[in-house]
RNA sequence: GCCAGGGUGGGGUAGUUGGUCAUCCUAGGGGACUGUGGAUCCCCCGACCCGGGUUCGAGUCUCGGCCCUGGCCCCA
């Protein structure tokens, strides 16, 4: 038997319903926010996704060459395709750029637990906007959907000034080096990478930096940096609208175009893949020939959402109506049906060629009501409604059978 | 790429020291019934991940592969 790909999943209706209503209400705080969805080419030239991470990726990229001889991939995220659109298409519009997508991205990668090689994003992208409060907006953003979305998470808020002003006398391996321990909290190698580039005092300056838990902490160990004053506001911003987080002056965000504020969430019931959102502030337009625009987003990695909300995301059942008929009742019950559905409501008709019992016992496991038109319903005009999980049953006319189905399902 | 644990009908399972090509539950389809069901009875459907090896004989032992689960690595 055929199996799917490696890495990919198949999504039942059941599964459906409950992603795409969590994806709804994270599309929705979007939009109340002034976010408008994009939506940019599942593959691209493979060049765009090389320029700014380096050949190294292509080992874990989908790539493959079209007949025209074309280098492309399947993209591996999509923030270089938004701003590689923002150049093609935007560069001219009144900034700022509220902009969200929700996407699937592929990466080649051995699957676990929150990792698949077809993987869903939803993200935010705030293009042209450089201050204090467009940091403060994305990271609100940030919060405000997780939150909606009904994640129980911690978020953690850094800048990489403080950091970069440390460590700004090494080499940039040497830098890369460092970052890498701090981030893993490996402190004892961390001190003697430094021991052995002449510079152990700077071990216990960053070991203390990744351990403040206030700004001005932190500020005694970097001295004042010209990016004090903006983090400050941002910080100040966040806590006047009530956001929930935490510092973290050792955050990395892997590559080098994050400029400034970076922030990440973690699900507090996940595993080892339990980071369920990053981002920052960045500059990545230049690369790909256009202005140096300020941008800052976020992507939330939304199947691992969907892991952690597991059960609780059960969507609301609505309210399914079972149409069950005879022979002679069939005429009626297609005009019955087509008025229920016209009222926006769910309606079955058998297809099994089933007798009335064996309709009604379907019914009973699939819908809340049935509604039984035979000859006597035909004749008289009315239907019969039957509430399947009270067994009560009554013959009314059709415009109040619907309407009683409508209340059950407005409660 | 590395490590650990797994793969028996659609889902969940049993399978003795290798010995009737396999248990039970559930789901699904059909029948009895036929204008009131989800009851009962009967029937049907449908599985040992793939390939090699050992053996008279492999679901069971062995090797390889594939896939799943968790972890490492990575995480744009």
């Amino acid at each position: 038997m055929l199996q799917k790909p490696r890495g990919t999943r198949d999504f039942l209706p059941d599964e459906m319903e409950a992603r795409r209503s969590v994806e709804w209400r994270m599309r929705e705080v979007g939009r109340r926010w002034g976010y408008r969805e994009v939506c940019t080419p599942e593959f691209e030239d493979l060049e765009l996704f090389t320029m700014r991470s380096g050949e190294g990726i292509i080992g874990e990229m989908y790539v493959f060459e079209d007949k025209g001889g074309r280098k492309l991939a399947l993209r591996p995220e999509i923030t270089a395709a938004v701003i590689r659109m923002y150049i093609n298409e935007a560069k001219v519009a009144p900034k700022p750029l509220r902009w969200c997508y929700f996407a699937d991205c592929f990466r080649y990668e051995r699957p676990q637990k929150g990792r698949y090689r077809q993987f869903w994003q939803f993200g935010v992208e705030l293009i042209g906007a450089d201050s204090a409060m467009a940091d403060a907006e994305i990271i609100m953003v940030a919060s405000e959907m997780l939150t909606t979305a009904g994640v129980r998470f911690d978020l953690k808020v850094g800048h990489l000034a403080l950091m970069r002003n440390l460590i700004a006398d090494l080499e940039p391996a040497d830098q890369r080096k460092v970052r890498a321990h701090l981030d893993k909290r490996e402190f004892d190698s961390l001190r003697e990478t430094l021991a052995a580039m002449g510079k152990p005092d700077l071990a216990q300056s960053l070991i203390s930096l990744v351990e403040c838990r206030t700004l001005k902490e932190a500020l005694t160990i970097t001295g004042d940096l010209p990016e004090s004053k903006r983090i400050e506001q941002t910080l100040a911003a966040l806590d006047a609208y009530g956001v929930q987080y935490s510092l973290n002056f050792g955050i990395a965000r892997g590559l080098d175009y994050y400029t400034g504020i970076v922030f990440e969430a973690f699900a507090d019931n996940l595993g080892a893949e339990n980071q369920i959102l990053g981002g920052g502030t960045y500059r990545l337009a230049h690369l790909f020939g256009g202005d140096d625009v300020a941008s800052c987003g976020f992507a939330i990695g939304f199947d691992r959402v969907m892991v952690s909300l597991g059960e609780s995301s059960r969507p609301r059942q609505e309210t399914i109506v079972g149409i069950v008929c005879t022979d002679e009742g069939r005429a009626r019950a297609l005009e019955v049906s087509r008025a229920f559905r016209s009222a926006g409501i769910r309606a079955e008709m058998d297809l099994m060629e089933r007798g009335l019992g064996a309709q009604l016992a379907h019914a009973s496991k699939t819908a809340d009501f049935a509604v039984v038109i035979g000859k006597r319903e035909t004749e008289s005009g009315e239907v019969t409604l039957k509430n399947l999980k009270t067994g009560e049953q009554k013959s009314l006319d059709l415009a109040a059978a619907i309407a009683e189905v409508g209340a059950h399902g407005a409660r």
